[in-house]
This record gives structure tokens, sequence and C-alpha cells, in this order.
DNA sequence: ACGTAAGCGAGACGGTACGTCGCGTCTTACC
DNA sequence: GGTAAGACGCGACGTACCGTCTCGCTTACGT
């Protein structure tokens, strides 16, 4: 059942463990490109030899690092699968919810990776993880519709996806000033009924 | 008027623009990360003690290139400044035109910038300046406006913004598979009438 | 009398014999200093935490190996001790020419351990070994004398002693081009009677 | 003129000056094999990557110190070079004479050079140099005599030399007890007229 | 003969040195 | 004064061996 870890040696997965925070704390503190091997190696109390026997080098230590995160959000946004049509006509504003919320319990991570010292490689790949949540639904919404759509759908998800994880990291920047909950709903009105409703303007044909 | 360039000893501007070019090949080559000194030097074909006479390292020279470029998009927005109503109402669409090209000119450069292996400061940088485009826009629009917008307006400002550069970064990395013009258009389509709209879908109150 | 290796569990026995066949080899191979403890283990396919079980280091193991060597050069050596005197007259061409065929049978470990890649510690205590047995010749010898010698004792036995090494050194790495016996004739006949007469000339006062 | 160190840079002479005493007091110190180039270069006050600028190893720059040893030798036994004849008559002594000398000059260095620690290398150098001395020397006395000599020239060469280096490293080793000059006048007594008459034996037919 | 203490294989780990690479500084010589 | 050439100190890299240490398995020995 836990065959992932449960069999694996004690020593091993206390190295990694400790390999990980070292480099989750030190990418908060001076970010990922300014780090060594050394420096995760000190701060984590492992012999920097015993680092190689693990990672083929930093990238490597954080991207496995990436795969846990990404398999905790997976299961986040995933977990309310029991009815697949409930899920996709309510479910995104409640994943969102659950996704935000969980970038905000790592913010000292994910502010790290995404700001001005981040890892290109994953705002990259958060940002395909993200399109691809919003191709299903937007793809969803399409399928429930009479009309051909105005713009090209390729343009419509990433218009869309876009401005939502720019959203969240604006959000996570600037230290969460607003509730998770009210984040989406503004996300969602934005979205919904465009600009210029939002503004109050009227909308020209 | 000439203090930038004028006076300065023919070397030094000859030096220069080497070691920028080198620069700016070699990104589009391996990425920023990958380069060192000594390669951008060898290229340049330019002593690498020389190139410490002037810059202090790869992200200095990388930094003062970005300057020019900067530079070049500022004047391509700010240009027609004759008429400052004018500007505001039909300007976007003109200046948003106008940066997709200069980006489509240099796409080779945007592309190693912008992407996995790009670098997350010219990303920032770029975003900021994308918002504070798109913030005068919507003040403007605001102004314009006689009702209280329905969702705070550095949000919306975010969400506008991000959805712009979001955009722009798909189009550069996808080697602009459609004319600036229409991007630009889809882009006002979707922002102004909202997703749903633009889907076919009525609208939720 | 069965104490050396009849109670030692077989396991051990054959543990360290693999061991030392392996270093042997491999000393043949690429000489001593190029060895790893590794390649000493993965070729006897023995565990190398197995090694340290047993030995020190892979000197330990070249000592433990020599004294093997050195027993069997001391029975060789000692083997017609019936009688003292005529050991001591013939003696000697018999322990050498003995000596000489245990070396070569053993040609490609002692060209190893004697040669440019070889062991000085090994070098030095073969030489040693010879010097005592040499020693005992000549002081044997000067009891036979009448005279006080020219030279000092100490200096002629090492004189005798080293002349001998080197050439068992020379004849081992030359592949014994000659017999065994025909080189100690030639030692005996060039020690006996000097290099001058040996040559053919007449011996200046 | 001074083509050789004349012209090459300040401050790579020196570094390799203080590579190269360092090397040797090392040496002297705690053996060839002990040594690691971190050793030597720290005690030089190098940087460890500047000795790799210089020297492949530590075997290199050992090996380039010999070399300056040997041209040293070299011009010692070649010095009296003015009349053939009168340097091969009379020349062996005192050239064996100055290379004792020689070596006196550098025990701490010969010492550990030759020892238990040794180099094996630099024995196998310094006897083939050696042996070459000596076959020119014997060459020229078999020119000199009537007869075919008694045993093969080969073996005559290798006996002599063999004989003479270990009496040199004898010498060297015990601290040198006695002088050069008696040392040599040794040799040459047992050499000429061979071990029995030395010990006033009667030579067997 | 059989249970048990041992020897052993597997491999994680802390160390230390290796040889390489890139950095930024410096000096010298040239133009 | 700008540049080429390149020595140098510095520090991180990724690799290789070392010697130590658990942890189970198996195997030879002693009762």
């Amino acid at each position: 059942m836990s065959k992932k870890t449960g069999n694996i040696d004690l020593r091993i997965r206390r190295t990694r463990k400790m390999l990980l925070d070292s480099l989750i704390s030190l990418i908060v503190e001076k970010g990922f490109e300014a780090l060594t091997v050394k420096d995760i190696a000190e701060k984590a109390m492992i012999n920097r030899a015993t680092f190689y026997n693990h990672y083929e080098d930093k990238l490597d230590l954080l991207e496995r690092g990436m795969d846990e995160v990404f398999d905790e959000l997976t299961q986040l946004a995933e977990k309310p699968h029991e009815n697949g049509k409930e899920v996709l006509e309510s479910g995104p504003p409640r994943a969102m919810i659950a996704a935000l919320k969980h970038m905000a319990e790592n913010s000292n991570f994910y502010k790290a990776m995404l700001g001005k010292n981040g890892v290109p490689a994953f705002i990259e790949r958060i940002q395909k993880y993200n399109t691809e949540i919003i191709r299903r639904r937007i793809e969803y919404l399409v399928s429930q519709s009479k009309q051909k759509p105005l713009v090209p759908l390729e343009i419509v998800v990433n218009y869309t996806a876009s401005s939502y994880s720019g959203m969240a990291v604006w959000w996570i920047q600037n230290d969460m000033p607003i509730p998770a909950e009210e984040m989406v709903r503004h996300y969602i009105t934005l979205n919904v009924l465009g600009l210029y409703r939002c503004l109050g303007l009227t909308v020209p044909d």
C-alpha cells in the first residue's frame, strides 16, 4: 500500500527530508540561483558527497521537491471527484480556493520561487499545470454553449489561465491582503462580467 | 544632447556593442543562466579582463542592454503624445500593436528571456512596465465611469496586466501564429465582453 | 600445529585467499599504488566492507601476503640445515639458485613489485632479507681468513648484497634470459675474481 | 643565452620554486605517497588551483624537480671533459666523489626518495642513469683488454652498477658515516680485487 | 542435526582529496 | 587611456575512495 515510501531506508528518508527543508528555507533566504550545494548540505547537516548520492544537483533536488508540491496540489484539486458534473460546475471556485490556501500555507516558498529571484522552470511548470485545469473548464463551458466562441479557444484558455496565475502571484507577493475566498470571487467577477461592466462602463458593441 | 554616446571613446563603444550583441545571441543559443563571462568575451572577441572594465558581471551587462530595449519600447508607446485624451482612448490598441511588433522583431531574444530558461528579473521588469501602462489606462476608464467598480482597482489592474502579458508571452513562444493586430483585437474582445459572452454563454447575475 | 589455519572458519579462509589472489593479479596488471580497495574487493567478488573485516588497508593485505612469500623463501634457503659447515660452504650457490627459481616462478609478481611502479617497502624488505643472508656468509668467510679485511665489513656486506639483488632484479625484469644456474655462476665469478680479472685486465696494485 | 629561465614571468618562477621547495620538504617529512597536492600548495602558500596551472599532479612536479637534479648531476659528471682519455682513466673516481658529495648535500631529499617511503620511479631513474655511466666505463675497459670477458658484458655492467648504487644508498641512509673519498676507495678496491682478496682469502681457480 | 553465533552482502554515511571551471583582480606590455 | 595576455586567489563543482556503520540473510561450527 504505502509502497512508495514505506520500505525505503529510514536514513534515506531522513536525509532527503533534511535536504529539501534546507533547500526551501535557503530559497526563501536568498533565492535559488544564489544557492550552492554546499550551502544546502551544510544547513541540512549532511555531507556534501551524500547530497550527490541522492540528487544530481540543486535543480534536481528542487524538481523532486516540486513534484511533491504538485502531487499535493493535484490531490486538492481532484478530491471531490465523486460527481463529475458537480465538480465541473461548482468545482473551480472550490479548487481555486483550495489552491490559494495551499499557496498561502507555503507562502514563503512560493514567494521565493515566483519572484525576481525565482525559478523560471517552476513558474512555467505551475503555469502549464494551471493552464490544463483552466482548459478543461473552458472546454466544458464551450460544450454548454450553443454559439461558436468569438475568440479562438487557445487564446481564451491562455487569457484566462494567465490572468488567474497573475492574480495568484500578486496575492502571494503582497502577503495575501484579502481572504482567498474574496480573491476568487473577484476573479470570477472580472472573468465572467468582463472589464467594462466591472468598472461600471457600458460595453461597446 | 550628444552626451550619451557622442563623446565616448570609439573603442569603448565598439567593445560594448560587441559584448551586448554577443550576450544576446548567446542567450538565444543557450539561455542566460548557462552563460559565462568567458563565453560572452570569447564570442565578442574581447579579452575577458576588458569585460570587467565595462560591466560588473553578466547581469550588469544584461540590465544595461535591457535599459536600451525599454527605452525603445517606451518611445513606441509614447510617440503619439501630442494629444493626451486621444492617446488614452485609442492609444492602447495602437501601443499594444506597436509593442507586439517590437517583440516580434526581437522574438528570439524575448523567447529566450521569457521561457523556462529565462531571466525572472527581466520578466518582472517587463511586467512592472506593462502594469504601469495598464494602470494608467484603467484609471482613465474609472474616471469616465459613474459607478464604483465592483472589484478593487488594484486587482483589476493586476488581472488585466497579467492576462495581457500572458497572451503576449504565449504569442511569442508559439512563434506569432496570428498577426499582431488580430491578437490585440481578441484581447480586447475578451477583456471588454468577459469570458462568458465570448463563449456565447449567458451571464449569470 | 594446525593452529594457523586449521581451526579458522572456512568462509574466512576463502575470503582471505580470494582477496590475496585478487591483489596479486591486480598488482601485475597495474601496479600497487594504482590499486584501490574497491578494485581488489570487486575482483575477489567480496564486499568492500568485508575487506575491512580482515585487513586495515591494501598495504596490510600486501604485507601479510609478503609474509607468506618470505616464509616460503626462508624455507628454501634453510632446508639443507643438517650440516652447518656444508651449508655455509656450498650452500649459498644452492640457496641462490633456489631463490632465483622461486622468483622465476612468480616472476609476474616480482616484476610488478620491483619495477618503476613497485613497492619500496617490499624492495627494502627483500634487500634486508638478502643482506642478512649475505652477512652470515661473509662472516663465515672472514672467520676462515687469517688476514684483516682490506675494507670495513659492513661495506663489504652491503656491496655484495646489493650487487646480488641488483642482478636478480635485472634477471627478472629482463624475463630471465639465461638459466638460474648460469646467473649464479656469473655472479660468483664476478664476486670472487673481481671486475678486472673478469674483463681480462691485469689488476693494479 | 639564459633563454630557459630568463624571460619567464617572475611570478611563475617564484610560484614554481615555492612549490618545489614545499614538495621536497614534505617528502622529507612524511614521504611522497602520503603527500597531497593540498599539502604542497598550502605549505607553499600557493592556491591549489594555481598548482594545476603549472603541473598535472604531484608526480609531474616531482619529475620536473628530478630533471633539475639530474641536470646538476650530469654537469658534475661531465665537467672535466677537456681530455677524453684522461676522463675515462681517472674520471670515474672523481665523478663518483662529486656525485656522492652532491647526494650528501641533498641527503634529506635523497634519503626520503630512496627509502622505504621512497619513489620507485626515482630509484629506477637514478639506477638507469648510473648504469649508463658505468656501461661506458666498462666498455672502455673492455676495449683496453686483450681477452674476451669471462662474463657477459650486460651482466658485468649490471653487477657493477647495482653494487655502486647500493653502496651509495647505504652511505646516505646511514648518514654518511665516512668521507666520500674513502667510500669510493673502498668501492674500487672491492670492485677491482674482488671479494675474496679483499677478505684475505686465496682465490679458487 | 540443528540452533546459533559468525561471517557476509548491501549500501548509507561522513570525510578528504581530486582535477576542473568560472569568477573578479591584478600586472605588464603594447598601441 | 583602452586593450590583450595571462597569472593568481578564491570557491564551488561533481567524482572517487576511504573507513565506519547498521541491517538482514546465510552458512559453517559446536554441542
